[in-house]
RNA sequence: GGCCCCAUCGUCUAACGGUUAGGACAGGUGGUUCUCAUCCACCAAAUCCGGGUUCGAUUCCCGGUGGGGUCACCA
């Protein structure tokens, strides 16, 4: 058997984090299993849809890595089908037509609630004749086809959960074709999951609560059964459902905030997922290699960001220093930078980085001398005059160094430390004033870094204009 | 409310029935240091409660409590 799965959104909206470990769960089991993973796209309810989501939904999931091999499937252009299907059902008595209208329907549920009764369809239209049902229909009155739910109980498997048995007395007749002949999910995706040949439906545990129906129509067809495995939610701070209102939830927001995709596959495929041991950091082929449904936790997971932010810094400090420098790019506008110079600030600045935006504020310190108050340059134990002193010293000494020292960062340190030994100097009365006259900040790395970027003629043009500002 | 699912530090999690209950993030303290970040070291922090089963339960069973999901011609 070939495994197969598939990621089944319905477009109304963004992909959102749920959905992303949904889809990278789907596809880490394709990959880990030699399989195939598919897209569909479950837009059967017309009143839902809206517009770009569907575009939307394939440009994120190209961007986070996850390629499908098969679809985009649409399920409106598949009706034929369904009826096809439906019809079968009818004739077979596992399913009936029902000529209720929604205001009957919506009578009956008040009742049922004031009652205290669980809410079902009480049959009405099980018992029409043939030929009642052939007048109804002559008489243009509209109908749904339901299914016909057997008694007794229904039990099916979940590799995450195990055994679920529920009571057949507490499944409604579901509405398998609407009134404006679309399906209903459910007979839509008993369908097609069964035509694709999907072999685990890997899915939200929200639909725990709908398998048994799908069971019973699996049997009525006589298809066989595929593997269930029900994810726990992805919660937010107050364990609640992951929503919008506590913060970002679509993917493309983070991914436009800087995070990046590796960081978030990293993130979101350990967040009820855990190969085992004290690993944190994983390429995604390595979660492909480790996956395994039955590490899959049971119980939902809040959404850090503070863990998610620590991650994407990991990223940031550690991956090829050339594939940072692509990434960076479309997030520092329309910033003149030259790639040379960009690369040695990422070298220099990736430590502070959380995202990628990051480096546009980091990268602007370079390129253009930002404000800064004269008072800044002043070393906690010393005085205006030392600042002045110093920074007079620094700038003949730096004039006096030959120009290759400024290619190696290093060199360029071990030579000014030589000139605070020789003279006799405090590394902190020299490096605070120089440091603060080439970022402009009291917080910034080292001077020798900086300089190194800037060059020898900027890094003197920044050190004299300290001089001035301090002298004015 | 009925039904279903779930339950280890604040958070994500690890632990064939036997561990000082481990790691990571966040938090705190200290080191490195001209500052920030990084890095390093250390500290604090959990098995929801009650019964069983067992020589021994975080682990198995039952009950309670708590949380979540679902009860549409939405997915």
């Amino acid at each position: 058997m070939t495994v197969k799965t598939r990621f089944a959104p319905s477009p109304t909206g963004y992909l959102h984090i749920g959905g992303l470990r949904t889809a990278l769960y789907n596809y880490l089991f394709a990959k880990k299993h030699s399989g195939t993973f598919l897209l569909r796209i479950e837009d059967t309810d017309q009143t839902r849809y809206v517009e770009g989501a569907v575009e939307s939904l394939i440009e994120t999931l190209k961007r986070m890595g996850l390629t499908y091999q098969e679809g985009p499937f649409l399920q409106s252009q598949r009706l034929e089908i369904y009826h096809k299907y439906a019809d079968q059902l009818l004739s077979a008595g596992h399913a009936y037509r029902c000529f209720c209208s929604k205001e009957r329907l919506e009578e009956l549920r008040k009742q049922q609630e004031a009652m205290k009764l669980s809410t079902k369809y009480d049959r009405r239209c099980l018992n029409l004749t043939k030929e009642e049902v052939e007048d109804k229909i002559k008489n243009g009155e509209s109908s749904v086809i339901r299914l016909r739910i057997p008694d007794g109980e229904t039990t099916f498997d979940d590799a995450i959960r195990g055994t679920i048995t529920i009571p057949n007395s507490e499944i409604d007749d579901q509405v398998l074709i609407k009134t404006d002949g679309f399906p209903t999910y459910h007979l839509a995706v008993v369908v097609d999951d069964h035509l694709m040949g999907i072999t685990h439906i890997i899915r939200g545990e929200e639909w725990i609560s709908a398998v048994p129906k799908h069971v019973i129509m699996y049997q009525a067809f006589g298809f066989e059964m595929p593997i269930f495995a029900h994810l726990p939610h992805v919660l937010n701070p107050d364990r609640s459902k992951l929503s919008k209102r506590q913060g970002d939830v679509a993917v493309e927001d983070y991914l436009n905030k800087g995070y990046l995709p590796e960081a978030l596959n990293n993130y979101v495929a350990l967040l009820g997922f855990n190969p085992s041991g004290d690993r944190e950091i994983y390429t995604i082929e390595e979660l492909v290699e480790a996956f395994d449904l039955s590490r899959v936790n049971k119980s939902g997971a809040i959404f850090d960001v503070a863990k998610l932010n620590w991650m994407n810094a990991y990223y940031i400090r550690n991956i090829d220093i050339n594939v940072l420098l692509e990434l960076v790019k479309p997030f520092l506008g329309d910033m003149v930078i030259k790639t040379e110079t960009l690369e040695k600030v990422l070298m220099v600045e990736r430590s502070r980085a959380t995202t990628l935006a990051d480096f546009a504020p980091l990268a602007r310190m370079y390129t253009t001398q930002q404000s800064y108050n004269p008072e800044a340059l002043i070393w906690k134990k010393a005085d205006k005059a030392d600042a002045s002193k110093q920074l007079e010293g620094v700038i003949t000494f730096i004039q006096n160094l030959e120009l290759s020292i400024f290619d190696d960062s290093a060199l360029l340190e071990s030579r000014i430390k030589e000139y605070i030994e020789k003279g006799n100097l405090q590394t902190g009365n020299v490096l605070w004033p120089m440091r603060v006259a080439l970022s402009g900040s009291e917080q910034s790395a080292s001077p020798f870094e900086i300089a190194w970027v800037l060059g020898k003629e900027e890094t003197l043009l920044r050190l004299r204009n300290a001089v001035e500002k301090l002298n004015t």
